[in-house]
DNA sequence: ATGGTGGATTTTCCA
């Protein structure tokens, strides 16, 4: 089973590249963060076509998220459930093929000590209960998505230009331990100790052409999804295309279930 | 170098 993370930065802007790599990767569970469109604006029928079933939480221009899966979405949660000050559409969860699927796309937070930071490290707070909750009800958990947070240096290329900075600052890295505490771990990390690799290249200051990559994107496990996990790989040829979005897909191969 | 690029919707916001 290959459970799929991807900020697209506009489904509308990138459902060519989008239909083109789903066809050629054919992942089980597809995660997507800002979507930047209303449910009815999202192009449910192409991928259909290559047969997945879609949960989609819109929002205008900013935002949204969907998951698409092979085996039907089932149990579809939106936003964090009870938190009335959750306004904007950024969760959603679901179960698909026997795995519960929760996908977030993370406050960016802007700068450090901006007021959207703070911002940032609340909804942090508020996830990782939304994940306790989903901890409790499932062992077959995947939290994944834009985290808009590294867990340390080894997810900066250039560790001494973010030093502090905004997606790599110590209390965004706190704010990012606290949903691994609810119950789920780093899948990379299973597997590799080393740099990299990275998901995430910033359009602004032409990062990806200068090598200046950072992992924000991750795909996190309960110990039951874990022990399935066979590998994790990112699509960086898909950030390297032309028109890409500025985050690389994410794809993790978890073992059937016994 | 407080720039730069990219997307949506508008002449600006967000990342």
């Amino acid at each position: 089973m290959l459970v799929a993370t991807w900020n697209v930065n506009s489904i509308r802007a990138r459902l060519p590249a989008v239909v083109k790599w789903l066809a050629l990767r054919r992942p089980d569970v597809v995660c997507l963060q800002e979507i930047k469109c209303v449910d009815e604006q999202f192009p449910c029928e192409p991928f259909e076509d290559l047969g997945y079933a879609c949960a989609i939480f819109g929002q205008k221009t900013y935002n949204g998220v969907a998951i698409l899966a092979k085996a039907g979405v089932e149990d579809v949660v939106r936003g964090l459930p009870g938190d009335p000050g959750d306004v904007e559409s950024r969760v959603i969860a679901a179960t698909a093929g026997g795995l519960r699927v929760v996908n977030a796309y993370v406050v960016n937070g802007r700068q450090v000590g901006h007021e959207k930071y703070h911002y940032k490290l609340s909804w942090l707070a508020r996830l990782a209960r939304l994940v306790q909750a989903e901890r409790a009800a499932h062992e077959q958990l995947a939290v994944v998505g834009d985290f808009n947070v590294t867990f340390d240096d080894r997810d900066v290329a250039r560790p001494e230009a973010w030093h502090e900075q905004i997606l790599c600052s110590t209390p965004e890295r706190e704010a990012l331990a606290g949903v691994v505490a609810a119950g789920v771990a780093d899948s990379v990390r299973r597997f590799t100790q080393d740099k990299g690799p990275y998901t995430w290249w910033d359009f602004k200051t032409r990062g990806f052409e200068r090598g200046d990559g950072l992992r924000i994107d991750h795909v996190l496990l309960s110990p039951e999804a874990l022990e399935r996990c066979e590998r994790v790989d990112v699509d960086v040829e898909v950030r390297a295309a032309s028109g890409a979005s500025d985050h690389a897909p994410v794809v993790a191969s978890l073992r059937d279930a016994s």
